[in-house]
RNA sequence: GGCCCCAUCGUCUAACGGCUAGGACAUCACUCUUUCAAGGUGGAGAUACGGGUUCGAUUCCCGUUGGGGCCA
């Protein structure tokens, strides 16, 4: 492959980046820079609606996020003159023409005939029109738009995942390029922007299969050299329709605050319809650039499967460097209040807490257990405090309490050998004392090794909060 | 309704036309262990169906079925 290759995004501001989306983006961007090639941003914003300043920056922030840089940048809403223009040469050399219907009376139409179960295309009646009805209708000024008249033949092309492909042009109707108030739609502005960007490769969602035979019609009507095409299987929900809304989170926003790492994301997404051929899975940015091939990329689409994502997420995590992790949690914990950056904090403990719990996190926002380190103000597992608050497991902590208020020192060792050796002495299991005292200190039935974490908490802490239980269940202390 | 795309374990996938169909997630069991994770070991689990082509089809061709997508 030489190194003219030039490849692109083309997303329109929806409001949200969908995952869907930032896999093509994914696609583009490890094509482009494996073969050392541009990676251009071109964003559909000619819906005027609904494309705000803000909207546009969900998904460059999106992008940043995920780790992809571009490395030129179009507005499809500052390119209305050149689509028009081109528009203009197919008037001229009469491969379109004005329609003057009324696009919601087509509409209707269109929905009659599906409802009767009969294909319905636009039969060309502006086409036919009369010098005479023509100009009657230019002098009741109707709206008028500009329709593609697909020349009779058969299109085929060659996709570089799909292999050829072809449809009959009878298939294909005399679509809309450009609307009523000359804004173009989609195939016009895509055709027009990827021969005026020079875009070698257009790599894009396979939904957009049906319309390349559309637009190679519009390169050869321009007398323009085409692209390769690219189609991109699609990313499924469980159900296995097209992931939406209504399967939970599709915003790669969503799945940031939730906590997954924009490099976990980054390495399933790419194993999400593409494979480097052999077992690995876990690879850093650089490797998939490398290996990354078109020719490998899957044709049947996929579905998105959250678990293994959160598997990924936390082999990320768990190798992480500590410090890094700290920073990158630290959002978490401070929207959760557990702890702020500021002075009044312990670095020490929360280095000491991180380090105990950086294996058990799928994402950042598990971080969450962490608070009974900090606070009595948490919650305690009611179930798990009522199967450790009887009379006996009472009567045996109360009786561990005075020999826990001695331990010197207050270390890990020191302390699991004490509880030991007291558990010997009373004959019972060692366990019969660690699961109430875990309950009973963290309010929790999990998390890290007891005796780590009363290391960390202190004596103070672990005193007060076994007498409050205590306290609170009747016993004398 | 028309057209297009797709088809290997539940999911993501691997397999020059040639093996016992391999790996990962999830799942189950065992192991480690104070719990939860993580780790280790093992188990169960797939070529949609029917025809061809071939000495031999997961692989190539056709059909059926199923799924998906598109049609200002």
């Amino acid at each position: 492959m030489n190194n003219n290759v030039r490849v692109r995004m083309a997303p329109s501001p929806t409001g949200f980046f969908h995952v869907g989306s930032a896999r093509t983006a994914l696609y583009n961007w490890l094509f482009a820079r494996h073969h050392n090639g541009k990676f251009i941003l071109r964003v559909e914003d000619t819906d005027v609606k609904r494309s705000s300043p803000e909207m546009i920056n969900v998904i460059l922030d999106g992008m940043k996020w995920l780790g992809l840089d571009w490395d030129e940048e179009y507005f499809q809403s500052q390119r209305l003159d050149l689509y028009r223009q081109y528009a203009e040469k197919l008037l001229d050399t009469g491969q379109a023409y004005y329609c003057y219907c009324d696009p919601q009376e087509l509409e209707k139409e269109r929905k009659e005939a599906y409802k009767k179960k009969i294909n319905w295309h636009y039969d060309r009646r502006c086409l036919n029109l009369s010098p005479d009805e023509k100009e009657k209708k230019e002098k009741d000024g109707l709206p008028r738009a500009v329709r593609f008249m697909i020349p009779d033949t058969t299109v085929k092309y060659n996709d570089l995942i799909h292999g050829e492909i072809g449809r009959d042009s009878i298939d294909i109707e005399d679509f809309v390029i450009l609307r009523h108030d000359k804004s173009p739609t989609y195939n016009l502005a895509c055709v027009v922007d990827d021969a005026d960007m020079k875009i070698s490769h257009v790599i894009r969602a396979v939904d957009h299969i049906t319309n390349t035979p559309k637009q190679i019609l519009l390169y050869e009507a321009f007398d323009l050299p085409k692209p390769e095409f690219a189609h991109l299987p699609l990313i499924l929900g469980k159900d296995k329709s097209k992931l939406s809304k209504r399967h939970g989170a599709v915003s790669l926003m969503e799945y940031r605050d939730q906590g997954f790492l924009p490099e976990a994301i980054f390495n399933y997404l790419a194993l999400l319809g593409w494979s480097p051929g052999d077992d690995k899975e876990i690879m850093s940015c650089n490797e998939i650039i490398e290996r990354f091939m078109l020719d490998r990329v899957n044709a049947s689409n996929a579905v998105f499967d959250i678990e293994k994502l959160e598997w990924m997420n936390q082999q990320y995590i768990m190798v992480m460097d500590r410090d890094e992790l700290i920073t990158r949690s630290m959002p978490f914990l401070t929207k959760e209040k557990i702890y702020t950056n500021d002075l009044n904090q312990n670095k020490v403990k929360l280095r000491s807490i991180i380090d105990l719990m950086a294996p058990r996190l799928k994402v950042l926002a598990d971080i969450s257990k962490v608070r009974f380190f900090f606070s009595d103000e948490f919650q305690y597992d009611d179930k798990l405090m009522q199967k450790h608050c009887t009379k006996k497991t009472l009567d045996i902590m109360a009786d561990y309490l005075t020999v826990f208020r001695k331990i010197e020192p207050f270390d890990i060792k020191t302390l699991d050998e004490s509880l030991r050796t007291f558990a010997d002495k009373n004959t019972i299991k060692a366990r019969e004392i660690i699961h109430p005292l875990r309950a009973y200190v963290t309010g929790q039935e999990g998390g890290p090794g007891l005796f780590e974490t009363m290391a960390v908490l202190g004596r103070d802490t672990c005193i007060r909060r076994i007498e409050k239980i205590l306290k609170q269940s009747g016993h004398n202390v």
